[in-house]
DNA sequence: CTTCAATTCTTGAATATTCAATATTTTCAA
DNA sequence: TTGAAAATATTGAATATTCAAGAATTGAAG
């Protein structure tokens, strides 16, 4: 009897493939509902993780956005010409840049994160409340062991 | 009393953002593995996808790699000058043009297979046999219910 | 102190991706 | 049959991302 091989398992069932799949089409369905705002994906977790007020510097922005650090660097120039964010240097290590959002980049973050509840809701309605939360915690739970 | 609002949940609580994290960490380990041999992730499930030996249009290819059209086209330009795979005209529609998988092509996606074999049992081995697989089932059917 | 390594961010060149336009072939209605 | 619309793939220009190198500052060992 030839021993079970995993090898020839279609890339459809493979846990990498689906995630992308799955992270590939939610993306697109936020995206379209963003461009409403005309902002990418990219921008609005910016300036919800500014929305706290405090500063943030760019390391940290570029690893609670999901950003490389140069990418990310490119993407506040253009925010900071539109005005959504700004940078002060940190008094207390001067290598370090803090990111603050301007008032304008409130008001326009708060019009996004309604657009993307908007997006969970529709979620929730199509996919089930169980389905969701238990999504949402297994993902966390696959998060925390890859660490 | 304030109407309940999940206008200021954390970006961290939001299903994109799950998907795009946990996609993202593991397609960091799976493209730390094929880097071994040299190839990117994309070009992996290129050549899976051709393996079953059938001619597959660039159309259908696109859909089932997570590629738009152009970038798939200058892939596969890629592919064809490594000898990877090739290109057909297809004889029923000559609009289309059919990809297969050459000979070394295929020894390449055996060794391919082997290392992403290794990272899902790693998965596995740290994230446990039945969250992987209600893991596999909720974004299977997360997909099917966004279309 | 001083100097050398590490940290943080930015820049510029190389690469890759995307959008819009094009070329080719097929489909189908008149 | 013909001609217009649709489908398929590629191309080139515009845009975005990444890699490697650089500049500035801090930390820390000697």
């Amino acid at each position: 009897m030839a021993k079970p091989s995993k090898e020839n398992t279609p890339i459809t069932e493979h846990l990498a493939y689906l995630l992308a799949q799955a992270n590939r089409e939610i993306n697109r369905q936020l995206e379209l509902r963003l461009s409403k705002e005309g902002v990418p994906v990219e921008q609005w977790r910016i300036l919800k993780v500014l929305s706290d007020g405090n500063g943030h510097s760019m390391g940290e922005l570029a690893e609670a956005v999901l950003l490389n650090h140069p990418t990310l660097t490119k993407m506040i120039d253009r925010m900071v010409s539109d005005t959504l964010v700004y940078r002060v240097q940190d008094p207390n290590d001067r290598r370090k840049v803090l990111m603050f959002i301007s008032d304008r980049g409130k008001v326009l973050c708060k019009k996004l994160n309604s657009l993307a509840v908007d997006q969970e809701e529709h979620i929730l309605e199509s996919y089930g409340d169980k389905s969701t939360s238990e999504l949402k915690r297994l993902l966390e739970s696959l998060i925390d062991s890859s660490n």
